[in-house]
DNA sequence: GTCACACCTGAAAGATACTTTCGGGCGGGT
DNA sequence: ACCCGCCCGAAAGTATCTTTCAGGTGTGAC
C-alpha cells in the first residue's frame, strides 16, 4: 500500500483546514455551515453522529454527508475517523499558534514576523494538499515534451516566466505567454506530446483559459494550476494541480498567498522533471550557472 | 479525574498498546486475537468494520465489540475513533526525515515535502536576519517618493516586476527594469525623492549595480535588496535588506530560495508601505480589486 | 416585471454497520 | 464419567449512515 493520494479517493488526513478553505467558495450556504464547524472543531464533531451534527449546524443529514463527500470522503463515517486522526494530532502535536491579522498600526517588526508566518503556513498547506498523483502525472508529460506553452496573467504572469525560465534551464523549449492574442496563436501550433499549462488563482480568468482550451483541443497535454479546483479552467485541463487558499484581509491581498502557493507548485514541477532527465537536465544545468558566472563581477574579497 | 486506568470513566486515548497489556491476562482467547490485532495495526483496524475485524481475526462480531467494552469504550465505533487518532498520532511522529537533501531517486511525495520544508525554512531564516531598522527605513523612503525605479535581471528580475505590480496598486509611480540599458538611461532621470531598488542575490551583478550607482549619484535614495551584504552592490545602497541564503545542491539551484526569500522582503515591503500610505493606499487597492472582477468569467457553483 | 430554469435543501425511505440476545459447545472440577 | 460454568458465534434487533425525491428559493432571460 503507497503513500499515494489520488485526486478523487484520498481522504485528507491533516490538511483538512486547508481543503476547507480550498473549497468553501464552491460550496453552498448550508454546505459552509457545515464545513465551518468541522474545521472549527475537529474534537467536537468527531464525537457527533450524522444527526448531532445536523443539528448543530441547522442544517439536514443530507447536507452534512454531501459536505463530507466534496471534502473527499466516501461518506460520513469517513470524515468523522479522518476529524478523530486531527482531533488526536493537534491534542498531542503543539497548539497551532493562530497569528492575529496584520493591523495598521502593526510596528514593522511585527509584519515581518506576521507575513512569514502566513507564507509558512501556505507553503504547509499547499503541501499537504498537493496531489502527487497528479502532479507526477505532469511530470511525466513535462519530461518527454517536445514543446511547453504556460499561461499566466498578472500577478500568476511572474510565476509562468519562472517556471520557463527554469525549464529552459534544463533545456525544454519552454515559453510563457501574458499576451492573451499571442498565446492563442501559438496554442494553435502545439499538438500531441506537447505541454500547456495554464496558472490562475481564481481559474476562471479568461485569458487563460482560452489559451489552454484551445491547446487541448488541439491535442496537447494540458495542466491547470489553479485554487480552485471546480473553475473552468480546470474543463480543459489533463491534470490538476491544486494551490491551497489562505485567509486573506485588507492589508494582505490573495495575491501575497497564492503567488508562494503557486512557487511551491512550480518547483515542485522543475525539481521533478529534472529528476527524471537527469542525463540532460544535469549538464544543461550546469551549463547555465557557467554561463552567469561571467555576469558578476570580481569577487570582492 | 485522573489519567488513571479506571476501566469504566475513562476511554483510553492513546495508551491503547499499554490497556492491552495490562488486561490481557484477563481476557479470553479469542478477545486476545482481537486486542492484538489492535495494538498491533491500529491505522488498519481503523479502516475495518465490525465485520471486517471479525473475518479478520477469525473471531466474531460479538467478540469484536465486548473487547471494545473490555478496553473501556462504549462500543466498537468509540474504539475505532480512538484507534483512527492513534493512527493519526505515531503517523505525525514520524516525519522528520525531511531534513536530508534531495536525491535523483526521491519519490514525489518526498520531493514535494522536501522542497516545503526547505522554503519554510528559508522564511524562517530570513524573517530573522531581517534588519527592521533598514526595512523602516526604506519603507518611510517608498511612503513618500515620487518615483519607484526598480532593478533586477534573470528571476530577481522577476522579484522586481512583482514589488512593481503591488507598489503600482497602492498608487505609487514605480517601474521595474531587467533591461540594464534602459535602467541606465531611466536612472539618470532620477533625483532626490526618489527611490532605486536593486535586486540582486549575489550581490555583484553588473547589470543591476550600475542602474543603482548612477541613481545614487543623482541623489535618489537607494536600496539593496541582497543576499550579500558585503557585495559590491552596497557600495551605492542607502539601506540593505538581507536576505538569506539557504543551502544549494544540484537538485536545488540558488535561485529557488534565494527568490523565495526576496519575495518575503517585498511582501514586507508592500504591507508596511501600504500601512504607512493606508489613506490613499487602501482606496487604490479596492480599485484595482474591483477592475480585475470583470475578468473573471460568471460563478460556475 | 414576470416567467422559467436550475439548484439547493430537507424529509423520509432504504441500506449498512453496530449491538444485543440466545443457545450451543468446550473446558474444568468432582 | 458427569455436571457446571462460561466462552463463543449466529441471528435478530437497533442505531446510524446513505440515497432518493419532491418542494422551495434565488437567478437569469425575455
Amino acid at each position: 500500500m503507497k503513500e499515494s493520494f489520488t485526486s478523487d479517493a484520498p481522504p485528507a488526513p491533516a490538511a483538512l483546514a486547508a481543503k476547507v478553505r480550498t473549497l468553501a467558495p464552491s460550496m453552498t450556504r448550508s454546505m459552509q455551515r457545515v464545513a465551518e464547524a468541522v474545521a472549527g472543531d475537529p474534537a467536537g464533531c468527531a464525537a457527533l453522529t450524522v444527526t448531532g451534527l445536523a443539528e448543530l449546524t441547522g442544517t439536514s443529514e443530507a447536507t452534512v454527508v454531501r459536505t463530507a463527500r466534496l471534502l473527499g470522503y466516501p461518506g460520513y463515517r469517513d470524515l468523522r475517523l479522518a476529524l478523530a486522526g486531527l482531533a488526536a494530532q493537534q491534542q498531542s502535536g503543539r497548539a497551532p499558534a493562530v497569528t492575529a491579522d496584520i493591523a495598521v498600526d502593526d510596528p514593522v517588526a511585527d509584519v515581518v514576523a506576521k507575513l512569514a508566518y502566513d507564507e509558512q503556513q501556505t507553503l504547509a498547506d499547499t503541501a499537504a494538499g498537493l496531489d502527487t498523483v497528479q502532479l507526477g502525472a505532469a511530470v511525466a508529460a513535462l519530461a518527454t515534451a517536445r514543446r511547453v506553452d504556460i499561461y499566466g496573467v498578472g500577478a500568476s504572469g511572474l510565476v509562468a516566466q519562472d517556471l520557463a525560465q527554469k525549464l529552459l534551464r534544463i533545456g525544454l523549449i519552454a515559453h510563457a505567454h501574458s499576451d492573451p492574442h499571442l498565446a492563442v496563436t501559438n496554442a494553435v501550433q502545439l499538438r500531441s506530446g506537447d505541454v500547456a499549462i495554464a496558472i490562475t488563482h481564481s481559474g476562471s480568468t479568461g485569458d487563460v483559459i482560452e489559451p489552454l482550451r484551445v491547446a487541448f483541443d488541439h491535442g496537447a497535454t494540458t495542466v491547470a494550476i489553479t485554487g480552485r479546483p471546480d473553475g473552468p479552467v480546470t474543463q480543459y485541463a489533463d491534470h490538476v494541480l491544486t494551490t491551497s487558499t489562505a485567509r486573506e484581509s485588507e492589508l494582505r491581498p490573495a495575491a501575497m498567498s497564492s503567488r508562494t502557493s503557486q512557487l511551491l507548485v512550480v518547483d515542485c514541477l522543475f525539481t521533478c522533471v529534472t529528476q527524471r532527465t537527469y542525463e540532460t537536465a544535469a549538464p544543461a544545468l550546469a551549463a547555465s550557472y557557467e554561463a552567469l558566472a561571467h555576469r558578476h563581477s570580481p569577487r570582492t574579497r
